[in-house]
DNA sequence: ACTATCGTCGCAAACGGTTTCGTGTTGATA
DNA sequence: TATCAACACGAAACCGTTTGCGACGATAGT
């Protein structure tokens, strides 16, 4: 078993001082060509490589970003890691993930942890439990200690930091005027409880698009499913029940669902009802029919959501000058698929 | 902005040595009661955490695993990873991701900046590019350093380290089986290019449950796709030309996409084709039919590789000893839906 | 011959902890 | 009163690197 070497090793093997050895590597002038060829060779032959954890220690970066996110197992957040890590890599960076499971106690304690000393800076989207108790004394804890953050998604604005969120309100409208302009005239809206920011921010385009139009919102056409564990009975009785021909669901899984629930029920889509949902993952896109939906372009939201970490990271922060927060908006695409008339 | 406080600040502020504080704080009995009572007090009203980076340099532990895999944004892999950050967290370990992206290169160069010093221990799954160029040198030099290494799914004999694998073969031979007993007679074979050795192993299943029910293995009924990319035509060439009542794939989007094919064409799924994939998706499960799935219980291969890493990385290892290295077996799970008859 | 300068290199401190070992003080014991 | 153990604490080494600065010999300048 080949032990790792270290500085102190090529010193001693080579009769010189460790501070030698080790400007000699970094080809410093203050060492002359010879010695500096002779550790530069000694050290390629024996594969050194400097230690991690030793030069993090010395200057306080570890070149480790901290993501913490409710889930990975779903296909947003999985492609906002995705742009998160291609550009952090790119830029030198590891990244070091934590799943909250949409779970307080676990976004703050994995929080804590890595806090001390283990990550350069934060990016993060809240779990559903920190949204609902609107408890964020945990980022401002970190925000206070000068660890950058960002927040992407499912922010909140009682954080002072970096935020990177979709035009989700915009587009929620857009959505719905393109929906009224077909023709459709009771359009279902199926969202998840309000203390989802992204939720409240779509319920709010889809109802300024209907006054606009001139129609009063029908709060019967609002179901607000939980986000997990969704039961079919509730779905079901929300057809039986109620009338629309269109419907804008928050995520894919309620369109797929209720697009099934529909054909079930004997409706043609889009003939009868026209369905569109947020997320472009795989189930929009082999489904039958395919559906029209709303493409957040997650790997481009962690892009740069690591893009803004990483320079609040490295531009150095002057003390007292007050810094000034961002929060960039990435544009949603609709993409049209089968279930609506194009 | 609250800097972090060390020890030397609580030693400073106390007027007594940091080997004093250290040691109250770890609630020595070299240390009086009064003392202790003293340091602990102030280290809990300053919120005094130790700092993880100087613990690591000391002790050469990070509570790090790498986990390094070709892809995040597939089912797969992201159960997988959901298993392994799951059990690690709970032995309060970090997990650091990297994503290979199928490529050799960017598999070698996360290596070796994780293995030095980073990391405790590596989880992965072979690169495409690593499994097709069948050079494993930046693996062995991983583990020659005396840095524990678990392989999960995508495996190599090559090195010598722990595995978690599914068994492959045997759910594909039962699977080939049961489709028989069913009555189908000609059973095609959608896969991927031979160089991943699951697929391969899934393939022994399938002809090994053919020649025991005394059926020439016809070249014909293998249709080998790219593993990304896929050409549509391809699937329709083959849909066209050859003839068969049940497909087998070795994922779940070939089957998704051959059961679309299916149905374009006009037969009826499960009555003319039936239909089995692997990997227990999204897709599968709001698909109509409903698909088939082998189950690959991908959260429990994580889990057991994270134990596997971590009682490895756990235990001193005796020197001169030899290692005995395991390799555990995770059983799938046939799950039947709509595409099969059952 | 004496000083100034340059080129090379090593010493030592620092990063923030942990841990071994030594030492001064106390009180008990002979 | 001399001895000794127990107690409470501090000094220092160490993990592996980085870096400012001082040291030293050689060369050049006056």
């Amino acid at each position: 078993m080949k032990r790792k070497i270290t500085l102190k090793h090529i010193a001693r093997e080579l009769e010189v001082s460790i501070s030698t050895v080790s400007k000699a590597l970094k080809n410093s002038d203050e060492i002359s060509r010879d010695t500096k060829d002779k550790v530069q060779a000694f050290a390629k032959l024996y594969n050194y490589r400097p230690n991690n954890i030793a030069v993090s220690l010395k200057n306080k970066r570890t070149k480790n970003i901290g993501v913490v996110i409710p889930d990975i197992v779903h296909h947003f957040f999985t492609t906002v890691f995705r742009g998160i890590e291609k550009y952090a890599n790119e830029q030198g960076y590891n990244v070091i993930v934590c799943v909250s499971d949409e779970s307080f106690d676990k976004e703050v304690i994995n929080m804590e942890l890595l806090a001390n000393g283990s990550i350069d800076g934060f990016i993060m989207s809240l779990s559903a439990e920190t949204q609902q108790k609107n408890d964020f004394n945990h980022l401002k804890e970190v925000t206070e200690q000068g660890i950058p953050m960002v927040l992407f998604d499912r922010i909140t604005d009682e954080v002072n930091c970096d935020k990177v969120i979709l035009n989700d309100s915009e587009i929620a409208y857009e959505i719905t005027t393109k929906l009224l302009r077909e023709g459709r005239k009771r359009i279902a809206l199926i969202t998840t409880e309000s203390y989802f920011n992204v939720s409240e921010k779509r319920a709010e385009g889809y109802q300024k698009a209907l006054k606009e139009y001139g129609i009063a919102f029908d709060e019967n056409l609002k179901l607000t499913l939980p986000y997990r564990e969704i039961e079919e009975e509730e779905l079901e009785s929300f057809f039986d029940s109620v009338e629309f021909d269109a419907v804008l669901c928050v995520n894919e899984i309620f369109a797929i669902l209720s697009m099934a629930m529909a054909q079930r029920k004997g409706f043609k889509i889009p003939a009868d009802i026209s369905f569109v949902g947020f997320t472009d993952g795989l189930l929009s896109k082999y489904s039958s029919p395919t559906l029209t939906v709303v493409a957040q372009h997650g790997e481009k939201m962690g892009e740069i959501a690591a893009q803004l970490l990483i320079e609040r990271i490295e531009t150095e922060i002057n003390e007292d000058e007050e810094e000034v927060f961002r929060t960039e908006i990435v544009e949603a695409t609709l993409i049209e698929r089968e279930s609506t008339l194009n």
